[in-house]
DNA sequence: ACGTACGGGACCACCCGTTATT
DNA sequence: AATAACGGGTGGTCCCGTACGT
């Protein structure tokens, strides 16, 4: 009989129990923001204790860290980057996608705005470890537009000489505006909208 | 020559005092958030007392608040309203008011963001009267904006049928999204590029 | 044309300003409790200022011995002790103006308990100041109903040799913790029954 | 000789740590208050910290009615209550616990009253939960003194068909309002006199 | 790995009282 | 005499984090 590993068993569960504290603190501070979320509501919200959230993150600033770089990285590649993959014109791709992200959310979610702006708003300028971290994530997108409008001038569905990376900015910019304003405004209307007048302008770069 | 009046520099002056509470209140909440502002950090920063404090605001929400209605309010005005006015063509008016504004704003203030957007992403969806507030202050920068498009189609300088609302809520969600990327990025720079865009999208309704 | 008095009319204003705070902060130390009742929600009470307030007591403890001084005094002279000297036969005063102000006072009321008796327990043991003035005012009710009871051995409707103190002491006794026990179970017919059981002892000192 | 545990106090242990904060509070409570008794004295009192205190007591309130409900009720039956049983003739019982309690309690508790009646007097007209957790150990007080008096009459000491409800209220209300009125007057003594006059009641309705 | 008793600091709110002003 | 701006100290609460215990 084989001696019995150091329990791999455990391993699993540490992983399971700092995903559960990973995402139950990414919805109180999506909700709450970063400073409204507590540590007590965080464990109550994921069925934890003190002890365990503190084993896995040394302070909850380090819990936001980690948020910023596994969770919100992991989301702006899932609902953003992702799925323009599956397009042959990447310049439509951005736009459906867009439409299919709208019509996903629930309009309750847009009051809550988009979790990294929300983040990037309140902590930026106060936490220097958390802008650096935003930054990234940040980057990361419009890295992955730039790419995108790259491929559609090399397909020939855009003009060359466009200014990509400034579009890219835009077209990240103004994602986290619409969303900013659709909150500002509660209404989810406002989404459509500005979707529409961004159309016009990549339709102003496209080779039609 | 008139008797000049006893004390130049009443202490005891309500309205005065009061400002200085608004005033050094918008600064602290402007650096740390509304949540990372501290009552004690705010007195220290207008030189008052507790008693002062809260003899002119009986909650720090209520502070929040009126900085909202009061400060944010006119600085909309000021800054992105009332500089309109001077200008012949309103289309020009919104791009070199930005240009203007771009250049006054000392790069340090970049990191900051932009005053009202910081408050919407971090209030609006935990504080009811905070949202009611700010969605007015939002509101009123569209409608001022809405209104210079339409004396622009009146004074022939815009085509005719162009979707006032809409270009009116795009021109504000990218102000507030430039600040925001500019904050996001570090870079005062993407102020500039947004702005370039911003101008395009306006140049395609303009007449010419 | 005789000169004018020194404003005898502002003396009347004096005590009349003077009557309306010791009347509120009466009520609202009787509703509340001494520690309870802050100056700021006496003054909203009685409509006068903090000044105005300050002015007539130099503190909050000095308006809360004037009341003791002057209201509960009276409220105990005018309510316990002169109706008794409308009865020929004391004994029978004391029964029936008991059963009088039990039928006057409203229901409600009673959970507020005895004013006097409420300072105290609130006072007594926290406060020398309102221990001795709270004293004076119990004995002065005692001493009340102790010559009540020498005149009813005069008048000859009790016994000699009747231990005068100690009824009278009693008598007192069963009113103050016939509140009480009223207010601890919520329930004003404990008055009634309590008040019975006194008549009782009473008459077994009558002379029939 | 068995091993002895490493640890003869425990600095963890729930139960002592809660009886101790309750046992501070009590201490406090009863010599300043409920309003009075701050929870800086009382965990100062009890060698304790706020995060201790609040870990065991969610609100100053809370810690006030587990004093009632753990507290007051143990000691209405440890001093009141328990020791009736040992005596055949409970009419007898009752006076002369009585007389025992007045020989025990030391004269500089006099003034501190009846920490029950304390209580009542101050929070059962501002409180509701405080309301309903002090009647009912008032209402235990008086069912344990009729169920001493229904006692009395099946083994013959008492004459059938005496009032025992409102007999135990006038017992109870007497000794509420002896403790009232010694610490009224400052004076000991009185409690004696005061159950005198119970004596000679209980004795009228005796059988001898 | 996780549970929980505990530490102490900081938060906002409100207190009572003072003082400049009318 | 009366008003209201103002002074600070302290109130209860809740915070994040530690460390003991299993």
């Amino acid at each position: 009989m084989p001696k019995r590993s150091k329990k791999p068993v455990k391993t699993r569960d540490f992983q399971r129990t700092r995903q559960r504290i990973l995402q139950g603190g990414f919805e109180e501070i999506f909700r709450r923001g970063f400073h409204g979320a507590s540590v007590n509501a965080i464990i109550a919200h994921c069925e934890t204790t003190k002890g365990g959230f503190f084993h896995h993150f040394a302070t909850k600033e380090e819990l936001g860290l980690a948020i910023v770089d596994e969770l919100l990285s992991a989301m702006v590649r899932e609902r953003w980057l992702n799925p323009l993959e599956q397009f042959e014109n990447p310049l439509e791709g951005i736009v459906q996608n867009w439409k299919r992200v709208i019509a996903d959310t629930p309009d309750a979610y847009i009051i809550l705005g988009c979790p990294l702006n929300n983040l990037i708003q309140e902590m930026t300028h106060c936490d220097e470890r958390f802008a650096a971290r935003l930054k990234q994530v940040f980057s990361l997108w419009v890295d992955g537009v730039e790419s995108q409008l790259a491929k559609a001038v090399t397909r020939g569905y855009m003009r060359k000489g466009a200014p990509l990376r400034q579009l890219a900015e835009f077209i990240v910019m103004s994602h986290e505006g619409a969303f900013a304003t659709a909150k500002a405004l509660n209404d989810p209307r406002v989404f459509a909208r500005i979707q529409g007048m961004v159309h016009e302008v990549l339709g102003s770069y496209s080779t039609k």
